[in-house]
DNA sequence: CTAAAGGCTGACGTTGACGTGAGGGTCAAG
DNA sequence: CTTGACCCTCACGTCAACGTCAGCCTTTAG
């Protein structure tokens, strides 16, 4: 498929998608016209991109780590302690914010859930 | 305190700190030399801002919140129906954060090879 | 009193993930 | 065979959260 139905099968932008490539993050192949020519599996990888990109991951990080889920393959990863050592660092900073996240989360949940009330004290 | 004392104590830098009272999250009282000067509480204040920033949330998301948060206790969000629903807003974009960055962790714990925890909400 | 340390206000620099044209080919339809 | 949708490659613009430097004033230590 060419770049504007990944786009719109994606969410993701045509510029976000050739930026995606620039980063090697994508790799598709090119017609005799010089378009580039997406198979199916962009769709899924264009998507876990973007979930982990929202997770404050960087494209270096995720051209890291992709490889190893496009294959499929744990097995890479078992061999190599130092990216899995990386990995583990992410996942621990992913941690941390998903508890800052609910905590604030919890404020605002007795922010909204305590009506009328008109001071602290 | 002066701003450095405040800097030593919470880890932001001075810049950040006078970075945070640009954009409403903080408001220092003015010695006569013109020196900010700040209290206590400015130190919880910029705990919280900064977890919530790690978290992902925009200064301006915080500049929402904040001033709501008064020694943890409530001030006046029942009375302001059109801040509830901002507050509401803020909650789902902050559900949907800690969703995106739980799905990235998985991503991330299938690599490791650590097993997927089930999320209990 | 003097120098170092610390504070102040601009204001320009930085980085990452794109947005936004400019200028110009490609392709299916009428 | 022209029109319009779609694609290409530069390449500069943007926005957030600060970093950094300049030029000048205030406070503190000796």
């Amino acid at each position: 498929m060419k770049i504007g139905e990944l786009s719109r099968r994606t969410g993701a932008s045509v510029r976000a998608l050739r930026y995606y490539e620039e980063q090697g993050l994508l790799a598709p192949e090119r017609l005799p016209s010089g378009y580039r020519d997406y198979d199916e599996r962009s769709v899924v990888t264009v998507h876990r991109v973007r979930v982990l990109l929202s997770a404050g991951l960087s494209t270096a990080s995720i051209a890291e780590i992709l490889p190893n889920v496009v294959d499929d393959s744990v097995v890479l990863t078992g061999r190599c302690p130092e990216l899995r050592e990386g990995l583990a660092a992410e996942r621990a900073r992913i941690t941390e914010r998903i508890e800052a996240l609910t905590a604030a989360r919890d404020i605002l949940d007795s922010l909204i859930g305590r009506p009328l009330v008109v001071s602290g004290r």
